[in-house]
DNA sequence: CCAGAAATATACCGATCGGTATATAATTAA
DNA sequence: TTAATTATATACCGATCGGTATATTTCTGG
């Protein structure tokens, strides 16, 4: 097998900045965060990543302690990735209604934006961790809280610049946003059913019309 | 080890009525669902059954031709508990804005109705399988499929006795309203926050208030 | 009560699991 | 260029994986 050079290109990294090592830990990252998110923790074996990142157990176990470090690591990878996809859009809207509709966009043609593969990390890792993996489990819960926090602090402000009724819960409305949505990805997914992940598109759509 | 008699008493069968095969294929079933539930199908071990069962694994595969068998199975046990959890609460209604209700009702607060450990199967299967295992993967995508005809039916009743307004679609609300419960149990469960899951089921009520 | 059948238990299989000790190769500082 | 250090590869570990062949027990019909 063709040995490793520490030549890689990474998505994330400047090269140059980095030592070899932390360029080998930024690739095992990059490489395996699909396969975590495709076949869940208890799903991926080391040979996965092994097989993954054309590396060797030596190789991973220098770079990560065991498989939970890489996991860990893996689902924030994800997470990063999902959010910045957000973001970069989002970043093109000026008003509260624009920036909350960007989430519309996204998730009704996830395949048109760097998205993770494997669907939405979050409901991934919290559907398989919430009983068997305390830290991921805790990792998925702090992500849910941060993008509740985000959402209903797009509506607080909407509702300062007048673009929204003040009668509003936004917690209880931003934690519906995601749930509709992380619903949506669900049964979108595993249905293959276009018009049901659009049918639940079109009532996030509505939810953050009716703020007005 | 305490040898098996045959001699179980069942939560869904009538003893008489099976042979003794029939009985241990349904002990097996009730016993491994909850499990296969908690740690999903990659994550239960063919050990984690025989000590959930207190069989050997010649029992197990005398009534079972391998793993994937019984988690089908569990799957379904797991799904129709749920369902009738559902029906029973439902056949007190007599309204379809009433029966619609009962799904608040029943995910708000899921400890006190029977209800499969390890949450909503459809949430746990679809999440796990959806891209490892096309057999569970099709059951969930039926029982979603079935669960959304159910719903839309009652509205469509809802529509027919003038309890809900003929404008609105009965489909695209039907898989809405499941897409926003399958993601408040996931929310909840994940964060543990009471109030994210009661917040997101206000919204679900709501989304059936608003129908009239 | 007994014989044949059905159901369950026991013992074992190769493969793979996550992980480690150690050898080899590559990098870096002097 | 070389010595020390760091990084990667190789070989191996016990445990467990899903599964099977066979022995033993239990049930059932006569």
């Amino acid at each position: 097998m063709q040995k490793y050079t520490g030549r890689y290109i990474f998505a994330l990294s400047i090269q140059n900045e980095m030592s070899k090592a932390e360029r080998t830990r930024q690739f095992i990252i990059e490489k395996t965060a699909p396969i975590f998110n495709v076949k869940g923790y208890a799903g991926t074996s080391l040979n996965d990543m092994i097989s993954a990142t054309g590396l060797t157990k030596g190789s991973i176990y220098g770079n990560f302690e065991n498989k939970d470090e890489v996991a860990l690591a893996a689902f924030e990878h994800n997470l990063k990735c999902m959010f910045t996809a957000v973001r970069v859009e989002m970043d093109k809207k000026s008003t509260a209604r624009e920036k909350l509709l960007v989430y519309v966009d996204i998730y009704e043609n996830f395949l048109h934006h760097p998205f993770p593969a494997g669907g939405c990390p979050i409901l991934n890792t919290s559907t398989e961790a919430d009983d068997t993996h305390p830290r991921l489990r805790e990792k998925a819960s702090d992500a849910i809280t941060s993008w509740k926090n985000a959402i209903s602090g797009l509506i607080k402000k909407g509702i300062v610049d007048n673009e929204f009724s003040s009668h509003i819960d936004p917690e209880e409305t931003a934690i519906s946003i995601i749930a509709l949505i992380e619903g949506g990805i669900m049964i979108g997914k595993v249905t293959g059913k276009l018009n049901y992940r659009k049918a639940i598109m079109k009532a996030v759509q509505k939810m953050i019309n009716d703020l007005e």
